[in-house]
DNA sequence: ATCAATAATTGAACGATGTTCATTTGTTCT
DNA sequence: AGAACAAATGAACATCGTTCAATTATTGAT
């Protein structure tokens, strides 16, 4: 068939998004192949490459989703009250969008990078946004001029937050007595947070 | 051919896992297929999966090597003079093994137990073994009775690190300013362990 | 209303993958 | 020498990402 009059291109991309992100978040990336999305929308292989420049293209924007929607989960954690209480609800944010999405979240691991190309500018920028989340949160403890300084410290506390969430979810914290990612997370934190008082 | 007495089945083992590093080592993870592990050691595809249980198998004997290699290359950064040396010398030597093996290093973060089934305890014995190294540095700020405490505290800490080093694989510290990974964890070191002094 | 022009959609085709297993072939023992 | 054994083979199968000539629906002009 030609063009349809049954979807608009836009509606096109969604609707392949939509059954991407299904796909990931109950079997697992490893599941996610341009045929099958293609028969969960009901359009062959084909039009799947005119969406999408190839799978890593597919999959990245799917990535993209989940990063918007962990911004969601955690953004309104932040008060701007109290740093400490906001970094406890923003660890228990994490872990429960973690818990509740371990495919999901899971497939953001799965580098895409390897292949040896740099991530694109507007991927990047959704990995930012959780990060501005914890920037909003740290604030509080710098003065006003430096604001580098905290943005600075907030990267450096949550890429050490997403370490311990990555070795939690490919179980690896078992090989150190079973830890809990969540417990250990707000123990970074709450040290962290005191070594940058003392300075 | 039956069976050949140029290589017994252990010699066949490693001459396999050789050949299967260097490829992981040159073009990374993604070139690791059957056919050519089985071509560079000049045998066929059967006698590679004579020798391992599949793909994910192999490869993670590759990754074992790997974590032996990290281990071997940080072990003696830590001398008991001095913790903050010990930990710095310690970050140097971390970096610089992923530098040197960005596509080794970064092979590890492929997800095997994203298949659902957990990951053997060979294999976490291999992923403890570096973290150990972190347990002996960290051991000077704890009192002989607390040993459990200063594990813990290692492994919160070296985990926070790992985080670090996998973003800055990734380049998605692009997405913050292009930090660069070796300062960034060096900042969470000092900040954690002047953290926990003033517990 | 007709028909050419246009563009979306298709799916067969290609090369490569992981994995299996009946068959072959070298080795060993009697 | 020949039977018994086990290592080694590679064709075969299903599936994958990706391409692209062919097909078909839509549009616009006549």
């Amino acid at each position: 068939m030609g063009r349809r009059s049954d979807h608009s291109r836009d509606e096109l991309l969604q609707l392949a998004l939509d059954a991407a992100e299904k796909i990931v978040e109950f079997e697992g990336i490893s599941a996610l192949t341009a045929r099958r999305v293609a028969k969960e929308i009901g359009y062959s292989v084909g039009t799947i490459y005119n969406l999408f420049d190839n799978l890593d293209d597919l999959s990245l924007h799917v990535k993209a989703r989940t990063l918007d929607a962990l911004y969601a989960h955690i953004r309104d954690s932040v008060t701007g009250q109290n740093v400490e209480a906001d970094f406890m609800a923003l660890n228990e944010a994490y872990f429960e969008f973690l818990n509740q999405n371990p495919n999901t979240w899971g497939s953001i691991l799965d580098r895409v990078g390897a292949d040896g190309k740099p991530l694109p500018d507007w991927y990047l920028e959704k990995v930012a946004m959780p990060f501005s989340v914890v920037e909003q949160a740290l604030l509080p403890l710098f003065e006003d001029g430096a604001v580098e300084k905290a943005e600075y410290a907030a990267h450096t506390l949550w890429c050490g937050v997403h370490g311990i969430a990555v070795l939690g979810l490919e179980n690896s914290l078992e090989a150190m007595g079973g830890r809990d990612a969540k417990d250990m997370a707000k123990f970074l934190i709450v040290t962290f947070l005191n070594g940058l008082k003392e300075i």
